[in-house]
DNA sequence: ATTATTGTATTAATCTATTAATACAAGATG
DNA sequence: CATCTTGTATTAATAGATTAATACAATAAT
C-alpha cells in the first residue's frame, strides 16, 4: 500500500477519509473483516496508536464495529455504506462548488471545467 | 470579519487560502494595499505571527510584496492575479473529479451532482 | 494447555503549530 | 525632532498530534 500523507493535516484525519473512501468504493465491503491494526500500519507506515484512533472514529459513525480478539469489520449494515457514499458525494460536490463560487466562477464556468476535466480522461 | 477556522488544519494554512481567495475573487485588486499585520490579526482573530507566516507565503509566490515601512500591497502583476483565478479554478476542478473518481461516481452521476447542487441557487 | 494474534489502554517523549511578549529598523506623520 | 505605524526578528511557553514502548485481556489456533 504505502500512502503518500499530506503535511497540511493530521494523519489519522487522513486515515480515516482513505477508510471511508475504501468502504464507498467496495474495496471493504459490508461484513468484510478489516486488516489488523498492526498490519494496517505497517501498511501505512504509522503508528498502531494513529490507525486505532482512525478506527475508533470509523465505530463511532457506525461504519465499523470490533471483536475483542477476532478482529474488526465493516458493518453489516449495507444501508450505511451505501449513504456512506452518496454522502461523500454529495458533501464534496457542495464543498466543490461554494469553493469555485468564492473565487467568482460562473456557473457554466464550473460546468465547462468540469466537463473538460472528464473529457480528458477517455 | 471574523472566519471559523477549521481545526483539521493550521491556521496559516487557512489564512493563505482565504488571502489568495481574496485576490482571485477582486476583493483583493492587483496593487492594493493590505491591511496591516496587526490590524489582520485583529480581524481574524489570531496571532500577528499566524497573519505574517501567511503573508510570507503569499510574497514567496509573487502574489504581494512589502515595503518596510509604508505597508504591504497586492504585487501590480495581473497576469499573476488573473492566473490565480484560472489556476485555482483548475486544481480544485482537479481535486474534485479525483475525489469523485475514488469513490466510484461515475461521470454522468458527477455531472448532475454539480448541476443539481447549482440549480438549488438560483 | 500453550502459543499467537486480536483489540485496547497507559504513559512518556517528541515534534510542530500557535501563542505570547517583546524588540528593532525605517519611514510617515505631526 | 518626536511620535506613530509599518514590517521583521527573536525567544519562550503552550497545546496538540504523533511516536514509542509496553502491558493486559480474550480468544483463536496449534
Amino acid at each position: 500500500m504505502s500512502y503518500k500523507f499530506d503535511e497540511s493535516q493530521p494523519i489519522y484525519l487522513q486515515l480515516i477519509e482513505i477508510f471511508k473512501t475504501n468502504i464507498a468504493n467496495g474495496t471493504w465491503k459490508a461484513g468484510e473483516k478489516i486488516d489488523s491494526v498492526r498490519n494496517l500500519a505497517l501498511d501505512f507506515a504509522v503508528n498502531p496508536n494513529t490507525v486505532q484512533r482512525a478506527l475508533v472514529e470509523l465505530e463511532n459513525i457506525g461504519l465499523a464495529y470490533s471483536q475483542r480478539t477476532s478482529g474488526r469489520f465493516i458493518t453489516q449494515n449495507q444501508e450505511l455504506t451505501r449513504n456512506l457514499k452518496h454522502e461523500m458525494a454529495e458533501n464534496k460536490t457542495r464543498d466543490f462548488v461554494k469553493q469555485m463560487q468564492a473565487i467568482d466562477i460562473e456557473q457554466k464556468a464550473i460546468l465547462d471545467l468540469v466537463q473538460r476535466c472528464l473529457s480528458l480522461e477517455e
